[in-house]
DNA sequence: TCTATTATTATCACTTTTGTTAATTAAGTG
DNA sequence: CACTTAATTAACAAAAGTGATAATAATAGA
């Protein structure tokens, strides 16, 4: 799948959104520490954080039995680029934006 | 469901992601010239422009028995307005960011 | 080693999404 | 009015996503 797609997709769900959140907000924390606000089990938060890692928004770290996860800046980066990319379109430089989409592939 | 997810769920499929570039590139376009290329029936097509449009990414219009779709600016600028409300984070400035999370609710 | 802690993987049920074809709506045209 | 064009909605099947509980893995400590 193509990365963008799968940051987007990611993102689209509220309860990662607001792991995202937290991990900025918070910094580093083990995965045990998100479940309690987000109101759903461990293994659910689990496969949320696969996910979130398998679209390069968070990064994972061992430490003992814990596993601490960290918002990652290239992935909201990526994010940020693609619609920097598109951002001509509503700033009427059609042409640069033209130029700009036939260059890449995302 | 809160806004900017909608943005991100209509974002994370190909199919619709290449609907919302070809109209920031070819400008306005009728729902029938968008099927073509994206390899799938008109009425799926048309769902996900109905997607597209409740996600606030695209915009309507009738002439005559055609449907004249656009991109639109202000659906893209509300996904750069959340990027840059997080981008903070990886340009060091925390608090700043942190009084712009709790701001707003998006 | 036995046990506790932390997290992930496995299974299953339920819901949502996506696509297809058929039917319907709406606006021209002869 | 019948017919064509353009698009959407309806109904259905297949696929993917999400959550819960149970089971498994891995580390740490008595």
């Amino acid at each position: 799948m193509i990365p963008i797609l799968k940051s987007f997709a990611a993102l689209s769900d509220e309860t990662r959104m607001s792991i995202v959140d937290q991990l900025i907000l918070k910094g580093e924390l083990p995965a045990g520490d998100l479940a309690p606000g987000a109101g759903i089990s461990a293994p659910a938060i689990s496969r949320h954080l696969k996910v979130l890692r398998e679209a390069g928004l968070v990064t994972q770290r061992a430490d003992g039995t814990k596993r601490l996860y960290s918002a990652r800046p290239e992935g909201l980066r990526m994010i940020a680029d693609w619609t920097q990319s598109r951002r001509a379109f509503w700033e009427g430089g059609l042409d640069r934006l033209k130029a700009a989409l036939l260059e890449d592939d995302t």
